[in-house]
RNA sequence: GGUGUCAUAGCUCAGUUGGUAGAGCAAAGGACUGAAAAUCCUUGUGUCCCCGGUUCGAUUCCUGGUGACACCA
């Protein structure tokens, strides 16, 4: 029998957790979290992840796994996922997958070429650089080490700049050369179903989910955290605004606001993510 | 009741020495190959509160009205 992966996808906020739970039982399915937040086992409240009452209805694979402290990216998410799949269709013919990160989710269904693992110490000479001389000065030395890359991405982007020249200088090899590789095909069939609402009320939902959060403990949660404030995982909605009041940039009301505001942001923008997607099927709740 | 200030985009406000107007936020659209809940790009027509007056022309000046706020009684 073929094996199949379902992976459901949304908008944050858009109920992907209830309906995920549901379609894993029906298929006597474990759920594989593919969503970069709720991989961390320091970030609970904040990223909405599955409470534990849900998390005793079906076996999870990628939740509360990882720490912060640790540098995690869609490329080692590659890996680990396709290693954890390929055990779990030893005894499943469908496995069933949910989550709301885009890239983690295309990583996993197309592959990434083949980047050897960041230099951090190179990203952070270039930040420091980017921070002291201005982009001009990066988009000048990409344009001469790898003008094709220099035409092909978002040149206004400094984190895309950054990186296309992290890779060029560390490897030696240009960045665009890297990335001429086909996408990788999976031994499995994949369905992507994608659940939707009407704008608005996702929107209610998501101020309405952001209340819940504050009552849950949203503010103990991120003050239990500050030592960790300024690494990448910490940089997620729900924590950054609160570490924002907690320097006394604005009030904890102002922050709530803001949360709101950035989370329906987010979904708005994994909306466009998905748009150009044709393989979702797409379902309005 | 009197005096004063204000009334402009969904919100907060700027501005037009008289030639029908623009910022921030909200909102909408887009990009995306190891930071991706990240990072970046694009989009601003609205009875300029209402009636009248002056004027070639009023959102702008003037009379009156309505509403809000402040102070005085």
């Amino acid at each position: 029998m073929q094996k199949e992966l379902t992976i459901i996808l949304g908008p944050t906020g858009v109920g992907k957790t209830d309906f995920s739970i549901d379609l894993a039982k029906e298929y006597g399915s474990p759920i594989i979290n593919c969503d970069s937040r709720q991989i961390y086992k320091e970030m609970n409240i904040g990223t909405a992840s599955p409470s534990a009452w849900q998390l005793e209805q079906v076996r999870h694979y990628f939740i509360h796994t990882h720490s912060v402290v640790q540098y995690y990216t869609a490329g080692l998410y590659e890996l680990e996922a396709m290693e954890l799949l390929e055990q779990l269709f030893k005894t499943h013919n469908r496995l069933v997958m949910v989550g709301g990160s885009g890239m983690y989710i295309d990583a996993l269904c197309n592959g990434l070429d083949d980047f050897p693992p960041a230099d951090l110490k190179l990203r952070d000479s270039l930040m420091k650089r980017l921070q002291e001389e201005g982009i001009g000065s990066l988009r000048n030395e990409l344009r001469v080490l790898d003008r094709v890359s220099y035409d092909t991405i978002d040149i206004a982007n400094p984190q895309r700049v950054v990186r296309a020249l992290e890779v060029t200088l560390q490897t030696g090899r240009k960045f665009s050369d890297w990335k001429s590789a086909p996408k990788k095909v999976r031994p499995f069939a994949i369905r992507k179903l994608g659940l939707n609402r009407e704008r608005e009320e996702l929107y209610e939902r998501i101020n309405r989910r952001v209340d819940m959060m504050m009552e849950e403990g949203l503010l103990a949660e991120v003050e239990s955290l500050v030592q960790y404030k300024d690494l990448p995982a910490l940089k997620t909605v729900g924590y950054r605004e609160i570490f924002e009041y907690m320097d006394g940039k604005h009030s904890l009301e102002t922050a709530v606001e803001l949360i709101k505001r950035n989370s329906r942001h987010y979904a708005k923008k994994q909306l466009t993510y998905w748009g150009r997607d044709k393989e979702i099927e797409w379902i309005m709740i």
